[in-house]
DNA sequence: CAGCTGACAGATATTGAAATCTGTCAGCTG
DNA sequence: CAGCTGACAGATTTCAATATCTGTCAGCTG
């Protein structure tokens, strides 16, 4: 509010992710962005290269958010199947609200994702990480049986793709989809164990 | 060509099929297809309610020569863990191919998809029903756990979304997918050993 | 002079009128 | 009279004119 602010790309980036929610990916303009921070459009391009790298910008924040309270998970002390499972389930919970929560946002991530930007790659890939993490202590501790735990995280995660792709987002609110998950997440972590 | 031919259902469906093949679904018009059948497009309404209707019989049409070719690997007489991987391969192949050499019928399919017609419906059921009887045969001979194999196989089904859903059609020409099929597959069947 | 502005060119999106399409049905035809 | 036709109303799509937006930059301002 206050006029005398300076300009950074951090408030850019807030004010952007406010306007994004409130108009949606198809109607947000740059020049809705500096109206809404009180600055001519110019002086958004002076932080942001482009609409494209904007928008980047705003869903690798977003998407940082998640991948923060999934890394707490992989940082507890406890077997790594408890941890395996209760990772799963906090992707699928937290990708299922925020498509409930943040559509305009979450319809943002999928034009990014089609436009294979990015930001989605270094997002799947730290997940692929943390779940390599995972997957690498159960092997120390002997409760799991990978030969390569990076390629069987990778397989891990595609396998629960239905449980956190954006493009089956619309599949999440149907009765009988915790039901589904848990029958995947089962298998999955019966195929991992020693 | 035959003018003295009568008009069937059957008929209107190859007919349909090339139009689609031709045009795309975003193209093709129930007037184009009674051009080409050298009808009124009235007599396609006779045979057909809509033009959503006679989409879906066509792209049913597609899908049953699909289903076909897989329930010939589920009639095979060998263990059930080498049936089971023929089968995904061979659904992943098929959709491949037909993602690759009918992008036009391919994209119809996906329409269908999105509004979630009746056929596509049928046509998981179908392919789930396939696996089930694998699954049951496995368990059968031992080779399998599985307390439901109905639930298993959805699993089953669904766990290697990533290489039959549509939605993932573009991800399919990408290298090194061969080698993560082979990763979720040989994750899933360990996961399913007794 | 560092940071911002606002006019500008080319690209993209919106709009509304015209064209086409879907689905119906009374009547034609063999 | 069973099956087909083609005119029709309402819905949808196309198209071109218009408006808006993106990205640049010369110059203004504090």
């Amino acid at each position: 509010m206050a006029t005398t602010e300076i300009l950074t790309a951090e408030r850019i980036l807030e004010v952007t992710e406010e306007v994004l929610r409130r108009h949606g990916p198809a109607k947000a303009t740059v020049v809705d962005v500096a109206r809404a921070l009180g600055v001519s459009h110019g002086s958004v391009y002076r932080h942001f290269r482009t609409k494209a790298a904007l928008r980047e910008a705003v869903t690798k924040r977003w998407l940082d958010r998640t991948s923060a309270v999934l890394d707490d998970i992989v940082a507890q002390d406890r077997d790594p199947e408890a941890r395996l499972r209760d990772w799963l389930a906090a992707l699928f919970t937290a990708k299922r609200r925020k498509a409930g929560d943040d559509p305009e946002l979450f319809a943002t991530y999928m034009v990014l994702t089609g436009e294979s930007g990015e930001a989605v790659g270094e997002h799947i890939d730290a997940l692929t990480g943390q779940l390599t993490a995972i997957v690498r202590s159960g092997v120390d501790s002997g409760a799991f049986a990978a030969a390569d735990p990076a390629v069987t995280a990778r397989a891990l995660f595609q396998a629960t793709d239905r449980f956190h792709d954006p493009c089956h987002a619309r599949e999440w609110e149907q009765p009988g989809i915790e039901g589904e998950f848990e029958a995947v997440v089962d298998l999955v972590v019966r195929g991992l164990r020693a």
